[in-house]
DNA sequence: CGCCTTTGACCAGCGC
DNA sequence: GCGCTGGTCAAAGGCG
C-alpha cells in the first residue's frame, strides 16, 4: 500500500511505503515465473474450492508472494519516479524559498557556530549532514539534517509519541493552521549536548498517521537501540516501513517493532545517496530475507494471522 | 523532592 | 503597524 503522506508543509513531501506485506524471499529460479503461472496455482484442486479449513499449500502461497512482490517492484518504481519529481521541484527556487524561508529567516539571526536560546540547547552541530541549509548572517551555509518519518498507530492514541529508541523531553505543543492536531516538540533528553529536536503531528489526512520530524543529528548513541532488534515476544502487530524523503535524498526507516501500544522503535535509519540505490538495497536478497524473517517472526505471533491470511487468499479466488 | 508534562504567554518572521 | 503563524519559554501541577 502507497502512502502519501500530506507534508505538503515545508515543500517536502516524503512517500511512505509500508512494506508490511508483499516482500517474500522468492529466490530466481523457485516458484513460478509468471503471473499466470502464479495465476494457476492459485487455483485449488479441480472441482472444488479452497475452505477455510483447507491447508494452502505452499506453492499457491510462495506464488502469491511472488506475485505481490511484484506489485512491490512497482511501487517501488513509482516512488523512483515520485522522488524524481520531487527533486525537481526543490530544485525550484520558489518551492525551496517557501519550503524553508521562516526557518532560514529565524536561523539568520543566530551565530552559525553556537546560538544559544539561555539554555544552550540549540547549538549548532558543524558538519551535520546536508539537508536543508540555513543562511547566516554571514551568509555560510549551515547545515542541519531534517528526516521526516512516517508512523501508523492506533487512530485512537492520542498520544503523539513515537518510540524510537531515544529519550525525548516534551517541551512544547501547538495548534498549527493546516492540520487539526496538535504539534508536539521534543528535544533529546540528553540536551544541551545532543541538539536534536523532534516535531510530531498526525497527518491532515489520514489521523492514523504519525509524522515525525527530526532536526539534526544525535551525537550520542541510542540508550535502546544498539544492534537491536525487537523481541518476537514483543513485535505482534503489522510491520510498517517508512521512507522519508529530505531534501538530500531518501530515508529508509523501518518500523519493525510495532508493538500493540502503537509505539515503534527505529530500527534503522540509512541514508541513501540516491533512490536507485536505495531500491536495489531493498531489492537485495540479504535485506529481503532479514525482512520476512521478521515479518515472519512478528506476524506468525498473532494467532489471527493465519485465520486472516486464508480468508484473504479465499477472497482472492475465482470463483466458479 | 525531583523530574516530567501541560499550557498559556511570549517572541520573531512574514504578509498585507 | 498590525495581525497571523510557528516556535519556544516557563510557571504550575502531576506523579513516582
Amino acid at each position: 500500500m502507497l502512502l502519501m503522506d500530506s507534508a505538503r508543509r515545508g515543500g517536502c513531501s516524503p512517500v511512505c511505503l509500508d512494506l508490511s506485506v508483499g516482500l517474500s524471499p522468492s529466490s530466481p529460479g523457485s516458484g513460478p515465473e509468471t503471473t499466470a503461472d502464479a495465476e494457476r496455482l492459485d487455483r485449488p484442486p479441480a472441482g472444488r474450492r479452497w475452505l477455510q479449513g483447507d491447508i494452502v499449500p505452499a506453492k499457491t502461497l510462495e506464488a502469491r508472494l511472488t506475485q505481490v512482490s511484484e506489485e512491490n517492484r512497482r511501487l517501488t518504481e513509482m516512488i523512483a519516479y515520485l522522488y524524481a519529481s520531487q527533486v525537481a521541484r526543490q530544485s525550484s527556487p520558489d518551492s525551496h524559498h517557501q519550503a524553508s524561508s521562516r526557518k532560514r529567516s529565524r536561523d539568520s539571526l543566530e551565530p552559525p557556530s553556537n546560538s544559544s536560546d539561555g539554555n544552550g540547547n540549540t547549538k549548532a552541530e558543524p558538519g551535520d549532514h546536508t539537508v536543508e541549509s540555513a543562511l547566516t548572517d554571514e551568509g555560510t551555509c549551515r547545515r542541519i539534517k531534517v528526516t521526516r518519518v512516517c508512523t501508523r498507530i492506533d487512530p485512537s492514541d492520542t498520544t503523539l509519541t513515537v518510540k524510537d529508541g531515544y529519550q525525548w523531553r516534551k517541551y512544547g505543543q501547538k495548534v498549527t493552521r493546516d492540520n487539526p492536531s496538535p504539534r508536539a516538540y521534543f528535544r533529546c533528553a540528553y540536551a544541551p549536548s545532543c541538539p536534536v529536536k523532534k516535531k510530531v503531528q498526525r497527518s491532515a489526512q489520514d489521523s492514523s498517521v504519525l509524522v515525525a520530524t527530526y532536526e539534526g543529528e544525535h551525537n550520542h548513541p541510542s540508550p535502546t537501540r544498539a544492534g537491536e532488534l525487537p523481541s518476537p515476544a514483543t513485535a505482534n502487530g503489522p510491520v510498517p516501513c517508512s521512507i522519508s524523503i529530505n531534501s538530500s535524498g531518501p530515508t529508509i526507516t523501518l518500523d519493525l517493532t510495532k508493538n500493540g501500544g502503537g509505539g515503534v522503535r527505529v530500527l534503522e535509519a540509512a541514508e541513501a545517496p540516491d533512490l536507485k540505490k536505495l531500491c536495489q538495497e531493498i531489492a537485495s536478497p540479504d535485506f529481503r530475507t532479514a525482512l520476512v524473517e521478521q515479518m515472519a517472526r512478528s506476524l506468525t505471533k498473532d494467532p489471527k494471522f493465519t485465520d486472516a491470511l486464508a480468508a484473504a487468499i479465499l477472497q482472492q479466488l475465482p470463483e466458479y
